[in-house]
RNA sequence: GCCGGUAUCGUCUAGGGGUCAGGACGGGUGGUUCUCAGCCAUCAAACCGGGGUUCGAAUCCCCGUACCGGUACCA
């Protein structure tokens, strides 16, 4: 049967990069086996949820690529995908196990839980919820409804022993003793994340279930929910976190932890999803660079490693430079123009000059907004020399007669390509028995006013005759002030 | 504290009773060259510790340690 999993992530904050990986092996995981992908919104923290950050994650996913074949705004055979518009089920079906006795209610106020924990945390010890509800006496109970006092649901958990398979983890087991009886409806009869994830996975026909790390010590309580509903309890799959470079969760301080950040960083969605894939994930070989495509046809449950990951940055950065240099030029060009807009770079003489010149650029580059500073010497009129360019290439003695050689020779190359060109300055460099390096260095400075660059020629010849020529005389009156 | 998970170069990982323990990022060195980047070559770099089992353990078992997660009317 084909599998069903979901991603299920909660509008609290943005889309992290641990959510987004979750998200691709469940969506890997779907399309490798031809199954569904669903997601699904879990906003039952009515407090902390917010519309737009379900936009935003939406937004993050459909940049990443990874499509839903059943969601909130798509729809499917198990709307609603938000669980704030399913509520009613999840009173129902808490109304259903304590109708079996697998639930009961519970009147304890917040206040008593809480001392109660405070105490036995003094003493060192661990307190579970100590089950004085479940002894009520009807008088007791009907003195309490009678008074209007809340209550809440939870599920009465058996003393034995739980056992589930992992598909990372292998068999895992906890003592019953060692879960407490937790609530699965709260006393505003708001469900909690146990209850509503189980129901829905239930509903929905979740047959694996791929989630972080942080769920094992809940994945019993959900295994028992799902015996108790008479259900059959899905696979599942927990994966590693990821981990900052201290080793400690990734959050806000180790730098960017949205995948929107990402985006505006100026990485590739496919190398986001490259890099991803294999934290925490192998195909088993030395593979590294793999298209969507082919990580679908790889991905497996089984290659997924168990030991957290950490998030390393530099070899992001590499990832989508080997993307860079990989994407079709035109598309390169088109990603590149409204950064280039942005930073008013902007017109290019002509979109095929455009072209040439981030084909010249792009070996140089790791993230797409690296193209804003190669490329601004090329897209403005003025060049100003920086300090360590001048410092470098423009102290040689007599460099004005060169470079006043040099200019009016360029005039007359015909035609100015690279060859000529080449050919033109290092013939000059010759004539004025100077070494090419230190001519070419400093028409580089002229041009650029930088000490690198992509090759001079290309670039010479990029420029075009007049531009070349005019920075060159630029660069006479610079060095005719500087004496 | 208790419960659970994990442990191979700095990082991501492959492998798995006998291997020169492989690859990639990062780092070093050299080559290409007008610079930078790229590319190519090359080097350094690891099986957490202790006990077993075994002819042989990094691999299997036990113990310890470290790290991570959970321990809510959060998800």
């Amino acid at each position: 049967m084909a599998p069903r999993v979901r991603f299920a992530p909660s509008p609290t904050g943005y889309l992290h990069v641990g959510g987004a990986r979750t998200a691709l092996f469940n969506w890997l995981y779907a399309r490798r086996h031809h199954g569904t992908f669903v997601l699904r919104i879990e906003d039952t923290d009515v407090e902390r949820s917010s519309a737009d950050m379900v936009t935003g994650i939406l937004e993050g996913l459909r940049w990443l690529g990874l499509d839903w074949d059943e969601g909130p705004d798509t729809g499917g055979p198990y709307a609603p995908y938000s669980q704030s518009e399913r509520l009613d089920r999840y009173r129902a079906a808490a109304a259903r196990l304590v109708a079996d006795g697998h639930a009961y209610y519970c009147y304890c106020t917040p206040e008593r839980l809480q001392a109660e924990r405070e105490t036995a945390e003094q003493r060192g010890d661990a307190w579970r919820y100590d089950r004085a509800c479940l002894a009520l006496s009807a008088d007791r109970i009907a003195e309490l409804e009678a008074a209007g006092a809340p209550k809440a649901i939870r599920f009465k958990v058996p003393a034995a022993r739980t056992q589930f398979a992992d598909a990372v983890h292998g068999p895992i087991e906890f003592d019953g003793a060692n879960i407490e009886d937790f609530v699965i409806l709260r006393s505003d009869s708001h469900p909690t994340y146990h209850l509503s994830v189980v129901v829905d996975d239930m509903e929905m026909q979740i047959s694996h279930v791929i989630r972080g790390d942080d769920h094992i010590s809940n994945t019993p309580k959900h295994v028992l929910l799902f015996q108790a509903c008479g259900a059959p309890v899905p696979q599942f799959a927990h994966v590693p976190l990821i981990l900052g470079a201290d080793k400690k969760r990734l959050s806000k301080r180790h730098g960017a932890t949205s995948v929107t950040e990402y985006q505006r960083q100026g990485y590739l969605p496919g190398a986001m999803v490259n890099f991803l894939a294999l934290l925490g994930w192998s195909p088993g070989d030395d593979r590294e660079l793999m298209s969507t495509t082919e990580l679908i046809e790889r991905f497996s449950l089984e290659g997924i490693s168990g030991g957290n990951a950490v998030f390393d940055t530099d070899k992001l950065d590499w990832m989508n430079g080997q993307y860079i240099a990989r994407l079709p030029i035109d598309d390169l060009v088109q990603a590149v123009e409204p950064l280039l807009v942005e930073a008013g770079l902007w017109p290019p003489p002509s979109v095929e000059w455009l072209r040439r010149l981030v084909e010249l650029l792009r070996p140089r580059a790791k993230r797409l907004t690296d193209f804003v500073d190669l490329a601004a010497p090329y897209l403005r009129d003025r060049i100003e020399y920086e300090a360590e360019a001048v410092e470098k290439h423009l102290g040689t003695p007599g460099l004005a007669d060169h470079v006043a050689a040099l200019m009016s020779s360029l005039r007359a190359v015909d035609p100015f390509d690279e060859p000529h060109v080449e050919a033109d300055v290092r013939r000059i460099a010759a004539d004025q028995g100077i070494k090419a390096g230190t001519l070419i260095h400093a028409t580089r400075v002229a041009v650029t006013g930088r000490t690198t660059s992509p090759g001079l020629f290309e670039v010479l010849v990029l420029l075009g005759r007049e531009r070349t020529i005019a920075r060159l005389e630029q660069l006479l009156n610079f060095l005719a002030t500087r004496v």
